[in-house]
DNA sequence: GCTCAGTGCTTGCAAAATGCAATCGCTAGT
DNA sequence: ACTAGCGATTGCATTTTGCAAGCACTGAGC
């Protein structure tokens, strides 16, 4: 059975019940394998066009990738439209809502610099999480944050 | 084909890669639908038997659950061991690694304490971010984390 | 020491999601 | 009108998940 609200026939947990938990409802949004890899390649590297995404290392293809698309939008936390520059692309970008995710994937950064022997080595700020903006996560994350957002 | 190292036949996208993408790395280990779930029974709910993770509200199914603790162990994430008040029981706790997960759950809480509607209704922390917890996330982050994991 | 209930987990099979290759519709350029 | 680039959709194979049943081990009662 399709999703009446999206193209994906994913089952929400928690539709119709009562008070809900703050990590399930996150989960369902974005909690699959590929949505967050997106919003990466959107926040740290300023993809905005579907040839982009498509062209990340991690191989997503072209089904997944629009499916994922529209979720993000539908969900409001991406939006959608004409490339003023060239009509036939879209350009899709961050909402607020989707910019607010940056907390968590700092986290996610920091955790793995620390478990993962093979972070760290590169100066790439998504491949391989380099030791300066760990410092600036610590001492000075406000701003690190709204300079990653606005840079 | 099965994975040599989990029961998963999960394929890494990293795995023989060079520099490696932080968020991509953390994914790997729990960026499933069911990991993120386990680990929130653990650390806010105080779960450690294999019979409360089953009576979660999302209804994870047995095999799925075996199959992730079992990463889950692998990944140094949690350790299991035998009761020691009840030797046909087994007691998983989460490791320093699992712990410093905390983090990012926290900030997941936040980001849907903001974006979900139904989110801070409840006393529970888990069902329903309260606003205390969210106060205490912004003015006293260290000593709320280290609460939690002692408490 | 046999039965029995509780606990953790495996197995078999159906359903759903994903991966992959091919193709399609639209827009712009020529 | 023809062609190329872009953003998808479609069909089908493979992988992962969901569900129900059952199995192996432990400890308690008799």
């Amino acid at each position: 059975m399709q999703s009446l609200v999206y193209d994906l026939p994913m089952s929400r947990r928690t539709a119709l019940h009562g008070p809900r938990c703050p990590i399930t409802f996150a989960l369902d949004i974005f909690g699959d394998k590929w949505s967050l890899i997106i919003l990466r390649d959107m926040v740290f590297k300023g993809k905005r066009h579907y040839r982009e995404f498509l062209a990340s290392a991690e191989k997503i293809s072209t089904n997944i990738l629009a499916s994922r698309l529209k979720r993000l939008e539908a969900e409001g936390l991406i939006s959608k439209a004409r490339d003023t520059k060239n009509q036939s692309k879209f350009v899709y970008s961050l909402t607020g809502k989707g910019e607010a995710l940056l907390p968590v994937m700092l986290e996610l950064i920091r955790w793995s610099a620390k478990y993962d022997p093979q972070t760290g080595i590169s100066d790439n700020i998504v491949n391989g999480a380099p030791a300066q903006l760990l410092e600036r996560l610590d001492e000075d994350r406000d701003a690190l944050i709204e300079e990653i957002l606005r840079g």
